[in-house]
DNA sequence: TTTTGTGGTTACCTGCATGTTACTATTACT
DNA sequence: AGTAATAGTAACATGCAGGTAACCACAAAA
């Protein structure tokens, strides 16, 4: 008795490919290693580049300018420059870029649970 | 007159970077390029390989196996070999998998709103 | 006029994450 | 006996994400 091909899955595949899509687009423009940890960090106020080098461990010079850069072009950071002194950039989000707040928010919390079940092996 | 190094930081930076962590946490263990797609897809029920790699539109076979074997480690979903006929594994969530739910839900819902505003250039 | 600090950019290099293709084992159907 | 489907694995290839280090421009301070 041969087993037909669709026993699995009797789900509304509908649903779960838009969900899918959904959550690729996300991900395109919050992917990349850095760019939710730096939304993280300018949620708590505008920074400076300094700042947010030195908030954000691990990430380098180049890699901050250029993820501040693409977050600009899609609209999530306003970059600000400051008339001189020693020059003197400061990034904050955007109003769409606070939109990414509750993103963070699950996921920060997520990732503390994650850290407790690991915790305890 | 100098401006000082602090002036546009005032904020908990302790919050900061404790923010920064748990997202890292969560990404650690969500990251690359195919697991949260893989989990979305798997909280519409439980599924077979040859499923998921159908309703996951673009990952390699070799990639879904791999992610699903590290997703495995990591408690998220569980594999289950039916007793033959062509084979049969199935693959569902953990009830750990499961908490994962409102983070794709954000990030879908995100992906969403995110899709509507670009369309609108 | 030389140095210091900020906010970068550029060239160069490397490795890992991922893709592609071929191959396997098992069973069932024809 | 030969073919098809399922669930993979292994060998090989590659591109791009990301790191490092050097450099630039500007102003102020020494």
């Amino acid at each position: 008795m041969q087993v037909t091909t669709k026993t699995v899955i009797p789900h509304s595949s509908e649903e779960c490919r838009h969900s899918i899509r959904a959550v690729h687009d996300a991900m395109y423009v919050l992917g990349g290693k850095w760019k939710i940890s730096i939304v993280a960090c300018l949620l708590f106020g505008a920074k400076r580049y300094s700042d947010i080098l030195r908030e954000v461990e691990g990430i380098s010079g180049k890699m901050l300018s250029r993820e501040l850069k693409e977050m600009e072009v899609n609209f999530l950071v306003k970059r600000t420059v400051g008339k001189s002194q020693p020059v003197m950039v400061s990034y904050e989000l955007t109003e769409y870029g606070e939109s990414v707040k509750p993103v963070i928010a699950t996921l920060a919390n997520w990732g503390q649970i994650h850290r407790q079940c690991v915790a305890k092996r």
